[in-house]
DNA sequence: CATTTTCTGATTTACGTACCTCAAATCCGG
DNA sequence: CCGGATTTGAGGTACGTAAATCAGAAAATG
């Protein structure tokens, strides 16, 4: 049988509330007394039923997630996931409250930091922009002794518990591989086309993919970076006038949003061998293109995985328990059209 | 404020022990009065608190899990994370159960899952050898009302309560593609290595993989399977047997075990052009080898992933809760040297 | 040595549910 | 309308922990 408070208070020859003020580190006990608790608790290999201590605290677990009010399908499908969550959170003792702010919108994700501060939650998420004034606010939280994790977008310099996303470079560069091997002897400029370089993921992705590139195929050329806003008209623009451009145009990666306005533009080229398109981000667009052949790969970070695993380090990191740290990597995702979910 | 079992009986005007009936499904309530509590239930979306409730029953998870007692890097990776598993399980109100048997041993697999039935479990999970004398013994365990899980490996016509396991079609055919990409205008033959044909995983990976091939890429010859058992020094002696007979052998699909010995194998070839290399399941071995760009690509199927999906769907089945599907579905993780964990 | 401060013990209540007992109310057939 | 069966109510205890109160003991302080 588990051993439980009682056994230790009678183990170490002390009293019940005795244990309670060593177990959580209340004031009130002499070292020595500490002490032998501690060994009972060691000896005994007791460890606290968290279920129990939760339901004697009443404790509900209130978790803040700051999300942009995007309206790309990444976005979308996360804010889903958050508020899929949200609606399972009762049954586990939590309440998530989603707080939405402006896209891209410095000052308005530092003023809602300082608000969600001001709710004092168990936790808070939130999607970065890479900004000081976001890492002040950021930092005010976190010294307020809040848990913060950052979601999909990191946050230079700031020491958050938690980055709930993948590892833009290895995506990048991942990407590159592909792009090259994909390629082989076919010659052509390859296009790098970006949401904007502005985001941190987006320039550690175009860092990754031309470093390969780089390094692996070094003949390859590659055409200037050109940045589509996340915006599929703008993406579609882009595209049909790089394929003006460059009529041997041999492959597009795009790491941004938006690439509804890629596939359109990829649909209204001619009959000859289309270029090799490796993209970002697995939506009904992007998953039927693949399905079709009208693209080749597309890189994934499952946001659903993001925001169960974030909910999962701050409720630990709320009650100092440890965290499976595997778990919590996430990974990148490649699909092909063989390997859809 | 969540509604409790005291909120209930107020709403629906009766004392608590009629509701408890009600919710328990016991006998001894009229059925007006046992729809007047279910209506309070809907109308105050009454959840059972079920941390409190395991708490009442002081119930404890007693799971078992039945692993082959394979040495091969794989099986000691799952293992080691059902071990670790069990370890935290006390948090958790859980036990699990480890169970060894022989590996591909149908009649010890039988016996060992009636043994577990002997012990009424909460759950089971076993790794399956594809047999009718397994289906029965695993059948009588379901018809006893325990839930059963099939892990990595899965039983033909068993109506399991969840496979935790990958697509063993789709990553046959995600090597094809990824084989016929990467070798594109080179030529050659291409080698499948199994482990054994009698595993119905490694079957449905072939099929996935001359699928592919024969549709995408129908000029690539493929040699005749040859299966190395799961055994490093099998393997080495069966590709280097294959360069042997094909010096100009352009790429190696291996989709069983021991990838050690073909490893060595290719690093015993000489300096000329070496193959493209696809395999199965990233461990030490291979990852070193993927990261010295002796081999291309490594499909993967992550245990931590399947050993904690496994314990999350037995314990939801065992208490008819819901499951997060997607959560539970197990990637076929594609590995290249720029996207390593 | 008296007084304050710090520590410790004993006891109680609470959390939300399960499960038990006993008595009272209601139902049903005759 | 009676007798027996069924249904319902009231109340309690339990699970393992948290947190509070209050009294008494030990230690530190003057």
């Amino acid at each position: 049988m588990k051993p439980t408070v009682h056994d230790i208070a009678a183990y170490a020859g002390v009293s019940l509330a005795t244990v309670d003020r060593v177990l959580n580190g209340r004031a009130g006990v002499r070292a020595v007394t500490r002490e032998r608790v501690e060994a009972a608790v060691a000896a005994l290999g007791f460890v606290r039923d968290m279920a129990a201590a939760n339901l004697a605290k009443s404790r509900v677990y209130h978790l803040v997630f700051i999300l942009p009010a995007n309206d790309n399908s990444f976005m979308i499908g996360l804010r889903a996931q958050v508020e899929t969550m949200a609606a399972r959170a009762a049954t586990e003792r939590m309440q998530i409250d989603i707080v939405d702010v402006p896209a891209f919108d410095i000052q308005a994700l530092a003023a809602a930091l300082d608000a969600a501060l001001a709710f004092k939650p168990d936790g808070l998420a939130f999607v970065a922009v890479d900004a000081p004034a976001v890492l002040d606010a950021a930092e005010r939280v976190r010294t307020a002794g809040i848990p913060v994790a950052t979601l999909v977008s990191d946050l230079s310099g700031f020491r958050r518990a938690h980055f709930s996303g993948i590892d833009n470079n290895a995506a990048g560069r991942t990407a590159g591989t592909l792009m090259g091997r994909f390629l082989a002897e076919r010659r052509g400029p390859v296009l790098p086309l970006a949401g904007s370089l502005m985001v941190r993921d987006h320039r550690e992705r175009l860092e990754g993919f031309c470093a390969v590139m780089a390094e692996r195929f070094p003949d390859r050329v590659l055409l200037p970076v050109v940045e589509g806003r996340d915006d599929p008209a703008e993406a579609e623009r882009l595209v049909t006038a790089a394929f003006d451009a460059h009529p041997d145009l041999a492959g597009i990666y795009s790491f941004g949003a938006g690439n509804r306005g890629l596939i359109r533009s990829l649909n209204a080229q001619g009959a000859g061998l289309r270029p090799v398109v490796i993209l970002h981000e697995l939506t009904s667009a992007t998953r039927a293109a693949l399905l079709d052949d009208r693209i080749d790969a597309v890189l994934n970070q499952d946001a659903g995985h993001e925001v169960r695993s974030a909910i999962r380090v701050l409720k630990a990191k709320a009650d100092g328990a440890s965290v499976v740290d595997e778990q919590e990597r996430i990974r990148i995702d490649i699909f092909l059209k063989d390997n859809l979910p």
